[in-house]
DNA sequence: TTGAAAGCGCTAACAT
DNA sequence: ATGTTAGCGCTTTCAA
């Protein structure tokens, strides 16, 4: 069934369908109420792909996400749909998976969707020129920047916190209270990526407070896991009986961390402080209530589309912003007994 | 940057660009390595578009999604994938919201990207002939069927399991230990969905323990939000005094009830158990652990691919498969006081 | 082994 | 207000 068919069965051209189908003004209402019916009738859905491949330019904006089920990711997404529709934009959304190279994505939907920008999310943190070469429209990292790459300021942009700094602070909180002894929990110290970024925090806070870096106290699961991070924890627990905190690099993380806790007899806080960054929806459901730095989830993909926007329609280049996250205070941090 | 462009930098005609993209074996080594020097060098990406448009015919199997961020359905699209893949198909996943029809998306999507079959998830109950009328290929219902519609059995596929029965074997596990104060935490009783079928088990399962439906502890809350899930569970708390159980349609508002339990001063499980349906990963590290009938996500996944392959390959028609849960013995269960 | 050309379904000039 | 027609970028006969 194509418009021709339709076309056909109408009794008109297909010119005459095509701008019934796309809402212009020219046609008699006599027609239009024809060819719609017989849309109707015939259960006639367009080609998009015939369509995408004519249409001299598309409103679309691209959104390349690393795993759609990661619940922080969640709200982001959401907020980068509202402000894309909101702008009279449409989302089109493309998923990948860890193995999959997000520019080389990118680039390709861009290409066959005739994408105006794109928004990445849960992309990788080091960039070189060629990574990017082949994306030739404007494109911002969304809860992320290029820290370990070696893009110009002005050859990208980003929207994301200061991970080692809100590291820095979530480690501080713990300083503060008097732990002295701090594990911390994380996919990995060296994956040029959030992970390392946030253990650099951790290390500084540690230095900052005299206290010397522990490897023991060191807990890499090589991924995000709740079943790694719980394995990972309970190591962490049988290992350091002096442990009396845990820094998680991601909510989720931490939430497998208090259940591991939990589990081997101890309490959180009392026996054992769990401190995280994100601020995941779940992790303030949890019995204690999770401390963590909450991620501005909206901001982050309000932020990264009016970027994009303003790139799109010309109003502005490359440009760069760091947001703050704000600290939940929960249940899960105590002073050491 | 077209195939044309290619074609003009390698010297050769569009048609050996176009075969050496496609890894047809007829094209000298020498051509061969030339045109991809160009493809590299040039960033080309071909237009998927123009693919889709002009191939005949496609592997690609369609997934739309009503909510992808539902934590549910995130180890069910991962077994479809790992299946569609598995059977050397490609998935086009595509998400939908509350208000869209996932029909015609569906049929938008099997005409743009010629998709040889559909899966449908989170979709609604009562669909009617009209309904699919636009569908032109097989398609399978997962985690529903078509309950409230006028389908034919032998018109459309479903894996699913018996919402209403499990629903009647969760509160049953609570009446079995004496629980006659039930509440039900639900979306709604009346919305032609899961829901509706699982307020159904319950109101049996107490007939049959021979408790009369008291309208005080069925709490809608009219969406799956956490937050209205704990509202819910508040209100709850204060209007009945002798509730000592609740049996929450899905994990997500059991975990919400049960902080909602834990912060108006009781405890679960001793002054108020708390069950549900569904097994998502995080609700076995909530602290109790959340008892709860577990969906088989991965064979809800699989099996509909399955399903769905034997129909697009000829090998079978139309079926429908119920699939069980299985108990999840956690600690949020016990006898009342 | 390579090239020329038809046509996939659609939109948007350009005619009428 | 409606019809005719030229492509959009690609794959695939068919010919050479």
């Amino acid at each position: 069934m194509t418009i021709r068919d339709i076309a056909q069965l109408s009794g008109v051209s297909v010119s005459t369908v095509s701008r019934v189908l796309n809402n212009h003004p020219d046609v008699s209402e006599a027609v239009r109420r024809r060819v719609l019916e017989v849309v109707q009738e015939s259960h006639y859905v367009p080609n998009n792909s015939a369509r995408d491949l004519v249409r001299p330019q598309s409103d679309n904006i691209g959104l390349v996400v690393r795993g759609i089920g990661n619940p922080f990711f969640s709200p982001v997404i959401h907020a980068i749909e509202a402000a894309v529709e909101q702008a009279g934009y449409t989302l089109v959304l493309h998923q990948i998976h860890s193995g999959e190279d997000e520019m080389m994505a990118g680039a390709s939907l861009a290409r066959s969707k005739k994408l105006r920008g794109l928004v990445l999310l849960g992309g990788c943190c080091d960039y070189r020129s060629e990574t990017i070469a082949a994306l030739d429209i404007p494109f911002v990292c969304c809860t992320y920047t290029n820290s370990f790459g070696t893009l110009a300021q002005d050859a990208y942009s980003s929207v994301s916190i200061d991970d080692q700094m809100e590291a820095y602070r979530a480690v501080r909180e713990l300083t503060a209270r008097g732990h002295r002894n701090i594990a911390v929990l994380l996919d990995s110290t060296c994956d040029h990526s959030i992970s390392q970024l946030r253990y650099k925090g951790y290390c500084r806070a540690l230095e900052e407070a005299g206290i010397p870096l522990d490897p023991r106290l060191v807990e890499e699961t090589g991924t995000f896991d709740l079943s790694a991070a719980y394995e990972g924890a309970r190591r962490l627990l049988n290992r350091c009986d002096d442990m009396t905190a845990i820094f998680a690099i991601a909510d989720s993380m931490a939430i497998a961390a208090m259940k591991a806790v939990h589990d081997s007899g101890r309490r959180v806080p009392e026996d054992c402080s769990v401190i995280a960054i994100d601020g995941i929806e779940i992790s303030s459901y949890t019995v204690p209530t999770l401390t963590t730095l909450i991620q501005p989830a909206d901001q982050l993909g309000g932020e990264a589309v009016r970027i994009l926007l303003d790139m799109v329609e010309g109003r502005a280049g490359n440009r760069h912003v760091l947001l703050h996250t704000t600290l939940r205070n929960g249940e899960s941090v105590h002073a050491p007994k």
